[in-house]
DNA sequence: CAAGCGTGGGT
DNA sequence: TACCCAAGCTT
């Protein structure tokens, strides 16, 4: 079968290397794998994997979780971070229920539409649960991508338009082989070709590398934006007052809640955002989750 | 469209 | 120690 020299390469070494993650298990099921890629959204695998098997035992299907108040999706969601994303997943939940009659939707479009599925999320479920031919560029894609195709040590600022289109260019014809090399484009650019430290002497695609071919130059375009300091931020805060919430079964006093921050604006604003952000909601005198 | 959003581990 | 990074999304 003619496919690009890339793909077949990347392809014969995921077979051999691929890592055994739940969501690529036989039979996984299309609820289990839009769970996992929610998850997955900003937080490290090792930290997804015990906390995904949780969820699914708890809540083996969309209904299950549509039928709990958001609060419990919260506080399942534990430690991940961003626990707006066990908003949108609830909220996605309901969707699917109401909408969808239970079952997780196999269009682009339709995953699209539901709360916190963007253009990864939508294309990584419609290929990972349906088996549909699509390209899925995450930011380990565009990394192999940026390197191996444009010989960049580091991609350049997303660009839906030009990741699919890089991405579309090396994808197989075959259904099957279009979706193992979405998996593997990922799971190369997460094991081997890695953003600080990758491992050349290991790569399957080395000789077929331009980054490679060319010294591993220095990146020199744009720097990523300096994210800001975390410690004593908003969103330090934030996460404190929310531990808080999670950790308690009946409202927390806003006595408690002074206690986690001294600086009363940062802390006023901190818990303002949540409120705005339905992940805090004002209960009996204090603060709860939804 | 740039900014904002948690948390923890690696270097 | 600071900083960087992690299967992104919404406003």
């Amino acid at each position: 079968m003619t496919q690009h020299p890339l793909a077949s390469r990347v392809n014969a070494w995921y077979r051999e290397n691929a890592r055994d993650l739940p969501w690529r298990r036989e039979g996984f099921g299309a609820w289990g794998i839009l769970v996992s890629e929610f998850m997955l959204q900003q937080t490290p695998v090792v930290r997804v994997i015990p906390r995904l098997e949780r969820w699914l035992k708890r809540w083996p299907t969309p209904g299950d979780l549509a039928a709990e108040p958001p609060g419990e999706a919260v506080r399942e969601w534990a430690n991940l971070g961003y626990p707006r994303r066990a908003l949108w997943l609830h909220r996605a939940a309901e969707q699917i229920t109401e909408i969808h009659a239970g079952t997780v939707p196999s269009e682009v479009d339709d995953l699209l539409s539901l709360t916190g599925v963007g253009d990864y999320t939508a294309r990584a479920v419609a290929v990972f649960a349906w088996g549909a031919r699509h390209p899925v560029v995450d930011t380990n894609t565009r990394r192999v991508i940026a390197r191996a195709v444009h010989g960049s040590g580091e991609p350049a600022p997303p660009s839906a338009t030009r990741d699919l289109a890089d991405m579309s260019a090396l994808l197989p014809y075959d259904d099957g082989e279009a979706r193992v090399f979405n998996a593997a484009a990922m799971e190369l650019g997460a094991v081997i070709c890695t953003a600080r430290a990758p491992r050349c002497a290991e790569c399957p695609i080395r000789l077929q590398c331009r980054w490679f071919a060319e010294g591993r130059p220095a990146y020199t375009g744009p720097r990523k934006p300096v994210q800001k300091r975390y410690e004593g931020s908003d969103r330090h805060v934030r996460g404190l007052i929310m531990a808080e919430l999670r950790a308690s079964d009946v409202p927390v006093t806003s006595a408690e809640i002074g206690r986690v921050w001294s600086d009363d604006d940062r802390r006023d604003r901190a818990l303002a955002g949540l409120l705005a952000d339905g992940l805090a909601v004002a209960r009996d005198g204090g603060y709860a989750l939804p």
